[in-house]
DNA sequence: CCTGGAATGTAGGCAGTGCATACATAGTAT
DNA sequence: ATACTATGTATGCACTGCCTACATTCCAGG
């Protein structure tokens, strides 16, 4: 190796920064185009470098749907904790990232769930649920506003909501034609 | 070429094959695992050769998504007709073939609508939602059974209801909870 | 019948990927 | 200083989607 070469042979935050580049990428592009030889490269940094960081790029990708379990997280507690604050909140980022949410809630968060408990991806999405459920107050009311937002969210995102001509719904709306 | 090839240069029905071989591929094993070429080799044939009937892999796999939604609309058929044996049939096929599910609302679907109102998965999946809506009554009412009963799917799937200790909840019970 | 084009298959190759193994270098504790 | 570990590189394998060129078969119009 040549003399400079000494100064940057080891990155420093390469974990990290392959994590930010991969968020970067994902809430972009999307996740059909993202490579780890790819990020590696964006790094300035040899294809096979991630993997002293990541066992695999299920792995980093894993790591990055925790991460935004935590984002997701965060952007609820600055709400004041109602239901419908909440739901507003949750759909608001799902909308806004919807690269980002459709990994957090893709193969992956199945994959995980019974392996081990306390996996990144577990603990976070585990976090999110908990704050739904208290601003619940019972765990089946909160899987049902759950699945409500979420398959909105979904159907959003589809593009399957075109044919609403009343303008935008909201959550509560939702709920309202739920009722009769 | 030798002599005996020549009975079975042609396939015949490679489309088809083709199709129903990523079908039972994808309910098994899942969407990830399966390529164009094996494929190609399950049906023992060159693996250039299904590119004579489909332009891409995404191609091929927006028609399997397309077939998908058929036998949605097929399962719903076999209903009353009401919203609440509709959402059933629908939960329940959803449940019973993870992968092609999620396969049908990925991002192809999101992807296609626009451009060509009538490709096979346009036309099939504005089909399905025809059905909804004419259980539902109206289409603003049964956007929101749709997003409550795919939510509830998508939760399951993801291995998120693992928390309710009081049996398995149906579509009507979660519209209970969602009404105080 | 036969013949020319369209449909459908094969052959080979290219760029790109995830990942395994082996090796080199830098930081760190003793 | 030296051993150890963390972190990076080099090389290579099997595989993928897809491209271009060529071969074979089918089929309609003379």
């Amino acid at each position: 190796m040549t003399r400079d070469s000494q100064e940057n042979y080891h990155h420093g935050a390469l974990e990290e920064e392959l994590l930010s580049l991969a968020e970067q990428r994902l809430n972009e592009g999307g996740l059909e185009r993202m490579s780890l030889r790819e990020l590696a490269r964006q790094a300035k940094v040899s294809p096979n470098a991630p993997y002293r960081h990541f066992a695999s790029k299920a792995d980093l990708l894993s790591r990055l749907a925790a991460r935004g379990f935590d984002q997701l997280d965060e952007a609820c507690a600055k709400t004041d904790g109602s239901i419908d604050a909440l739901g507003e909140a949750y759909v608001a980022f799902a909308l806004d990232r919807p690269n980002m949410y459709a990994l957090m809630f893709g193969p992956l968060l199945a994959d995980c769930d019974p392996e081990d408990a306390d996996s990144p991806l577990a603990v976070s999405s585990m976090k999110s649920f908990d704050r739904i459920v208290q601003a619940a107050g019972a765990k089946e009311r909160a899987l049902a506003h759950w699945a409500l937002a979420h398959g909105w969210v979904q159907l959003q995102l589809a593009g399957l909501t075109s044919l609403d001509e009343h303008g935008p719904l909201g959550i509560k709306r939702l709920r309202q034609l739920l009722q009769d």
